[in-house]
RNA sequence: GCCCCCGUAGCUCAGUUGGAUAGAGCAACUGAUUCCUAAUCAGUAGGUCACGUGUUCGAAUCACGUCGGGGGUACCA
């Protein structure tokens, strides 16, 4: 079953009816009202259109209703209610075979085409290689990958993607602060100071892989940095994968600065672009880029004046003469070269002025403005029993996203992460998180699914499937819980138009709290076959729906608690 | 100085591109288990949506301003 909307199906009865008033179709748009006295969707047309038509809202909307095709197995009542809402009273049958498709196929439901195959790249975490990740990063691994799932689900071509900084001073430094632990000297300013440098000094003395020779070779200090980094790269690729997020592709920084058949790397011929496009000028030796006239606040520099003095030279490493900005629009240049029609990059807090450099040189090259997106992750405020932990990575101390795998688990971890919205700072509490209390919603609705296993593992549970009479659902908890189903394929459309994934925590919440509820109130298994089969119905589309909410955030649904 | 985020119940937060009587969880108090998992459920109590002005049929939501908290403002990435 691919899910045509019933939204959809409402909606364009309603363009239609519309259009003969003067109604423009765009304006035509349902919701969910809070309160399910007014129906399982309504719509403001009436009451948002008054200019246009030069009617009273209350009138417009009687015509609108009256003139609605209403069916029993769709809609059975439009009433007009409040200042002018028409609200849509969806019918039994509707519910019933929605409850017979998620039984038999749980992994279409929800599934949509509503994408259109658009191809979306979203970037997330992105963290130089030059320490372990942490708990920033683990945010936005979740969100980022929980967006990927959610829009693949929905019809997108959706790809992820890892930007890894594989160059640059910050490699040197983590070069020379790995020989700073070797030689026992200072590690210099700016340098990494976290106990993973000095694990790996050792194990490269251990091994016999540090050349005392060259020691002081600053070409031999930045390729200990690089190969170091590589390590850290491939860790970070690991923990990832214990953290269930898989990238489909990792792109490295280095690949920019190799030359291509004309001769030209891409970092150097986004330099030729801009200057070809005269958004270029030359000032205190340095190049810079007019980025005041694209958007930004003030311009930025894209050739340095001097590189690093007495160091680097651009043979060796080109990053030493370009800025950032280069090499950054010479990667986004090339999502859009690969067909993509929209960047999504999830950045850390830090990153906000950031964005609108990029924008900036991306118009230059004529890149369509809406291609590139992004999406500052909030920080995340790490406490233990409200104590606040702080975090620092190049200092050494502070928790690794492998630590919290280690202390509270994937599913809880991931569950947190995405209770809130992107844009607010995050209170993590390590304590709170682990306690299997009520204080952690992630085994609030865990419990929902593995009670109904429970349920389907009872002897009476058998043949549920065959003949259900599913009319004999006429209770308010169980066709408030049939209601709550069917919102589901409705929230992920919504964490698609608002790149919002903690909706779908929400979500399953008050799933989960609709089911303990029905629980609570009535048997599932009964004397009454016909009941009993009805009711198992109604508890395998619950599970199937809360096991694909779950799976959709990368979170276990258990069959026993 | 400029830019971004936040301000909703004691605490942590939802609030569906402006909608109908502002909602959950925790904490507090009261109660529910002869019966499919009590990691559950019910009830009570808790509010000047930071403040002001404006926009309109209608504002927690939008605009402007003020106050408060956090972050950012590199020839680092």
């Amino acid at each position: 079953m691919l899910e045509n909307s019933i939204e959809s199906v409402i909606t364009s009865s309603l363009v239609e009816i519309c259009r003969k008033y003067g109604i423009p179709a765009p304006q035509v748009v349902l919701e969910i009202p809070r309160d399910k006295k007014h129906g399982e969707l309504s719509c403001n047309i009436a009451l948002t259109s008054t200019r246009q038509t030069g009617m009273k809202p209350r009138d417009l909307a009687e015509k609108l209703s009256t003139e609605f095709p209403t069916s029993k197995d769709l809609v059975d009542a439009v009433i007009v209610a409040g200042p002018g809402f028409l609200n849509f009273k969806l019918s039994a049958l509707y519910f019933h075979n929605l409850l017979k498709d998620i039984v038999k196929d749980s992994s279409c439901f929800g599934t949509s085409d509503e994408g259109s195959g658009e191809r979306w790249l979203f970037e997330f975490v992105s963290a130089n290689p030059t320490g372990p990740l942490n708990v920033v990063n683990a945010r936005a691994a979740s969100i980022g990958d929980t967006l990927v799932r959610i829009f693949k689900k929905r019809g997108y071509d959706a790809h992820s993607e890892f930007y890894v900084n594989d160059g640059g001073n910050q490699i040197r430094l983590l070069g020379a602060s790995v020989r700073a632990r070797i030689e026992n000297v200072e590690i210099p300013e700016g340098g990494y100071h976290g106990e993973y440098v000095y694990e790996y000094a050792k194990s490269l003395i251990k091994n016999k892989e540090y050349n005392t020779e060259l020691n002081s070779s600053e070409l031999y200090i930045y390729n200990l940095g690089r190969r170091f980094a590589q390590e850290i790269q491939k860790e970070h690729k690991v923990t990832l994968d214990r953290f269930r997020v898989s990238f489909d592709n990792w792109f490295f920084e280095s690949k920019l600065h190799i030359l291509r058949s004309d001769q030209n790397s891409p970092v150097a011929s986004v330099v030729n672009s801009l200057q070809d496009k005269d958004a270029t000028y030359e000032s205190d030796g340095a190049l810079y880029f007019k980025a005041g006239e694209y958007g930004d606040s003030k311009d930025r520099v894209l050739r340095k004046s001097h590189s690093v003095p007495g160091i680097l030279d651009e043979d060796f490493d080109p990053r030493q003469i370009y800025t950032y900005i280069v090499p950054d629009t010479a990667y986004h240049l090339d999502k859009y070269q690969r067909g993509f029609i929209k960047a999504v990059d999830l950045l850390g807090p830090d990153h906000h002025g950031y964005i609108i450099s990029m924008k900036a040189s991306l118009k230059a090259l004529e890149i369509p403005d809406n291609f590139y997106h992004a999406i500052l992750v909030q920080q995340v405020n790490l406490k233990r029993d409200g104590e606040e932990v702080k975090m620092s990575k190049r200092a050494g101390v502070g928790i690794t996203l492998d630590d919290l795998i280690e202390e509270v688990g994937v599913d809880t971890a991931r569950f947190f992460f995405l209770r809130r919205t992107i844009s607010s700072h995050l209170d993590f509490d390590i304590e709170l998180a682990k306690r299997h209390s009520e204080d952690n919603p992630v085994y609030y609705v865990q419990y929902a699914h593995a009670r109904i296993m429970s349920i389907l593992r009872q002897p009476g549970a058998k043949d549920f499937d065959k003949n259900v009479h599913l009319e004999c659902l006429t209770t308010e908890e169980e066709l408030d819980l049939l209601k709550v189903i069917a919102r589901f394929p409705w929230t992920l459309s919504s964490i698609v138009r608002n790149l919002e994934p903690h909706i779908l925590t929400v979500y399953l919440i008050e799933l989960a709290r609709s089911f303990h509820f029905f629980y609570s109130k009535h048997r599932v298994i009964t004397d009454n076959s016909e009941l009993t089969a009805a009711r198992l119905m109604l508890c395998k589309g619950t599970a199937n729906v809360i096991a694909e909410g779950l799976s959709l955030m990368g979170i276990e649904a258990p069959e026993v608690m």
